[in-house]
DNA sequence: CATGAATGAGAATTCATTCAT
DNA sequence: CATGAATGAATTCTCATTCAT
């Protein structure tokens, strides 16, 4: 019975996303998420406010979702520039397993669609980051820059090589992506 | 006259900008535009023949003006390093002093609104970008990675430091602005 | 447990008639009738085919409930001039007692969705006001006006003297009500 | 020009008028509005931001109409009894020349659909009507009784008489109807 | 060229009603 | 009897686009 009702959210989430992903928010009617998920128009609303929510809430799934998908294999006894590389060739593995979640944030996490509770909201994957570049600092491995920008640099560096992995004109094999991940490294690193 | 005509596309075009970087395109109807660019909204049908075009149109626009400014200060004489420093300076210094057309970009590369002629059309900047890096490879200088990872490490990057500068809680101050430019140039060179 | 059942259909023409006469009908869904009597929406449908029928049925109610408080202390007894004075009072005590009701009836009495049935239906006061009216015509003690014109002369003012008590600016005391009946009567009488 | 909007507003609010006072406000959907005004659905939000706006409107627009209607033939040097008289009879001219009207006030002014700010604004009867009360109270004719309950006494009792005259079983001649107008004069006088 | 009133297709959302539990 | 999740028809409202002026 209460699987039931998971289901029926689960089933609007995802036909959401697929849909969103593809077609942009506005490109996509209720009515189309409800075919796409089997349900009626009347349970999405049941169980979603608005159309902008069911957008925010998937927001948040995702980056919940990757923010736990992150820390695989990781352990803060590991060395810290192996800890970083782990990071990063977790974060690629996850969005290049699932272009299309990839394609949603890469879409609205600047979207005036998605509210700034949405944004800032859900698990915090900051601060255990964070305390990485500390440790790093620590052992004076990074250069002398704000743990916010290196971690800019990282993300920016980190999606725009998924994003060439998954729909650019060259096929990137998997040395070829570890190099990539050990530049971004070198751009970090002191 | 021919000026006017050009005055008031302009003016169009402005308004959109402005108003679909911070609501959205379907946030923003024609006639809220028509109405922040003084133009009646059949005015702006004489110029654009569609919504969507209007947002094409916009976005080949600001490719075109970045890629003009990106080549400021540049030679192909120029040492190698220097002239990648320039290149990446160059970006930076356009989005920071544009942080709407920033918003505007981030939000529409990827969005389905775009079609696949624009995203591809207007001027080229790859040609030059990669005959520097073909020239960078010859001089042993950068990693031996694909020409497209290496520009995807490159430009994730800069656009996730000018986002940082621009929307971030830290202030970044130019010292630390160019010592973030030569990280990307550490995660590029060999 | 047939009590039951009648508490719960009491319960929920309560709660209808509280919400209608406030939010109006299309103002107030089924769902939130249920949630104010604390019943389930399809226990609603159990005693009550449609949602009109719930609003027909409480419009019988109380009409049929001051049919019968309208008689107190009333005897054909009593001279005429008194007993017109007593419905006319009992009438007033009614609603007065009821604003609710007041409310419900004023809004609905003339709405298109009262059926004829209902609206002729229930128990008839007629008659009885009727006898009262030709015993007075008998003692050549009022207007020789048709029964139908005294009786909505009569109606028409007591139930706007009630709007007055109820929802005027100024506070109406005992005497002046009387006052106020007494006025009716001259209206009517020869 | 200027003529042709005033003819698209005007269409809209009597088309309003007639099905809402037949059908009520739920039994008619805008799309229905529309095609009897020869409008399109569009058309109708271009002047009333609301379909709640359009029947506030039309409440204001009776109330302003009937407030002209009101002093025909009406003036202060007339004697008192007869400018009651020549009151009561312009409101029921009004009104049984104009059912669909009555119908409406009758159904809508009870309503919670009517905002406060409609129900007490527009044109204000109650001034002139309050010094004729006055002159009458000083010239010893009417009964010692607040202003507002022989306002409510008169008006509950002429609306009554309308109701009779345009839905009544029995028809109502010109005597008749003035005999029950000097009725009510009867209920207001000393 | 410029306008902006008018259009009506299409979208989001609601809610009376049903029915499996 | 009672429940309340599920339904989807129907409704309100929006907004891109047109066209007569």
């Amino acid at each position: 019975m209460k699987e039931k009702v998971q289901d029926k959210k689960a089933l609007v989430l995802k036909a959401t996303l697929e849909l969103i992903s593809e077609q942009g928010f506005c490109g996509t009617p209720v009515s189309q998420i409800a075919k796409k998920a089997n349900v009626a128009v009347g349970t999405i609303y049941l169980y979603f406010p608005t159309k902008e929510d069911l957008i925010n809430t998937l927001y948040i799934d995702i980056k919940t979702h990757l923010a736990q998908y992150i820390f695989k294999n990781y352990s803060e006894s590991t060395p810290t520039r192996e800890s970083f590389l782990i990071l990063l060739r977790n974060i690629a593995d996850y969005f290049i397993g699932r272009p299309t979640e990839f394609l949603f944030i890469e879409q609205y996490s600047n979207s005036p669609l998605i509210t700034a509770d949405t944004r800032n909201g859900g698990i915090e994957i900051f601060a255990e980051v964070s305390s990485l570049f500390k440790k790093a600092g620590e052992e004076n491995l990074i250069k002398e820059l704000p743990t916010a920008m290196l971690i800019n640099i990282a993300t920016g560096a980190i999606l725009s090589i998924v994003k060439l992995c998954l729909f650019g004109n060259v096929k990137v094999d998997k040395p070829t992506l570890n190099t990539g991940l050990e530049a971004i490294w070198d751009a970090i690193k002191r």
